[in-house]
DNA sequence: CGCAGAATTGATACATCTCAAGCTGGGTGG
DNA sequence: CCACCCAGCTTGAGATGTATCAATTCTGCG
């Protein structure tokens, strides 16, 4: 069930070498990483730990996407963290998942052993401040969050969604956010739901409403076009400029 | 008006000193801090910084309260952080502001000069770790609060923010909370409405209706006694347990 | 082919928002 | 000392956006 190939690359032509938290080391610190780590694969779907569980790793996405969900007794559920390749798994540390972690594709991940990683984070001030940079991304990332949740509608919720995939979609491919875009949804509309704090039914009208005015195009239920990025930026109720980094 | 004792303590003697950003220093290290450092007071009400400001500090909170809120181009306002004795402002190597503060209490802030503070954050990874070790901690709320927003009623809301409040309030008197809790309200309604992502309308029905229940007592509009503090954390629809440090 | 999971669509219920009108308590000036 | 004033708060009535429950309809796949 599990493909769990243990393939063993170097760290030399890591697709993730230059933003993931070892971008920074130096060689001789890689070859410290090297020793420690391994790789794992999951498939689309698979959980990839409870929370509450032991966790004995830390971990770099390689290639694939992950969520971090969080569920109130009653089933409730939100995702809390979107993890993509580069973004790292884990709190050194600490000895249990706080959140669940889930492969929403296939995934590949590169994971170190926790101790020996949290002895690196004392002796290796570049891997530490790598985390740290990365994790105060992470705390934007997740107040824009609390911006669309608290406060947007439905559609505009859809629009931001779809922005933001889009926007990361065209960075992987070296390409700006211009002219038409098209990628795929990595994402299920109840996976989207739990995203945006909607349901699944909400979701999809949004997303019909939205194809219906022309923002979007949609051919089958994952392969999006979007003909004009600024209209969507509109639709998302954003700041006024088109999203620049802050 | 605007009360700017620049009043000059030790950083021995200081309240937050084994909480804040400082906390691992040594002797030496505490004395490069001594050096770039300088306080600042506000009083309630006042803004400290405007998003997209020019920042030429980073600071500490000593005492007091500051909101961070983000705001959409129609004035919708959602705060996405809560700033309390010994956290954290700014974000070294970032020049200008990425949310409003605001004093929503009388507030007094450490502040250190942000180069020379950059700079230590390079030479000194003590103040680096706690850093990291603060702004992981800052997520984990960040991530709490995004189920808040996009998963709880609004009365689970107005439960879960009491609850917040009524906790910190008692650590601060080093008091568990068990049998009744007394507190006032730092925040005003509107300002509990921007931390929910509710109206200050539904704000005021959801207070009342919890004390109609017995949940809360009230004495004028901010002095609150909480009776049964797992009763209101059952109102508040968390996980289980009473929300022990995950 | 036909099934199962995913998605769409419809009808209705309900929570929260919106707009509007009073209330309350503490401070101020007559 | 009282009257009034104002910000902060409460309460009401109605509008509205999203959730809920319930059918269908797609789509990929064995």
């Amino acid at each position: 069930m599990q493909d769990m190939h243990l393939v063993h690359h170097e760290c030399g032509d890591c697709p993730i070498r230059h933003r993931a938290v070892c971008a920074r080391c130096e060689t001789d610190e890689l070859a410290r990483l090297e020793q420690i780590k391994y790789y794992r694969s999951y498939q689309a779907g698979q959980t990839v730990i409870w929370s509450g569980d032991r966790m004995d790793f830390v971990a770099s996405v390689v290639s694939g996407i992950a969520t971090l969900t969080q569920t109130l007794e009653d089933g409730r559920r939100q995702m809390v963290g979107m993890l993509l390749p580069s973004d790292f798994v884990g709190r050194p540390g600490r000895a249990t998942a706080a959140y669940d972690v889930t492969a929403t594709t296939d995934l590949v991940m590169c994971c170190f052993r926790k101790k020996p990683f949290e002895d690196m984070m004392v002796t290796t001030p570049r891997v530490a401040q790598r985390l740290l940079e990365m994790t105060l991304d992470e705390l934007d990332a997740a107040r824009e969050w609390m911006l669309l949740l608290g406060r947007k509608t439905a559609r505009e919720k859809i629009a931001s969604l779809l922005g933001i995939i889009a926007r990361r979609d065209a960075s992987l491919r070296l390409k700006t956010p211009k002219g038409a875009l098209i990628f795929d949804l990595p994402l299920t509309r109840e996976e989207m739901a739990d995203y945006l704090g909607l349901t699944l039914e909400t979701v999809s009208r949004q997303i019909s409403a939205l194809k219906r005015d022309g923002v979007i195009h949609l051919d089958g239920k994952r392969h999006v076009t979007i003909p004009d990025f600024d209209r969507l930026m509109d639709e998302a109720g954003d700041d006024s400029d088109g999203g620049v980094l802050g």
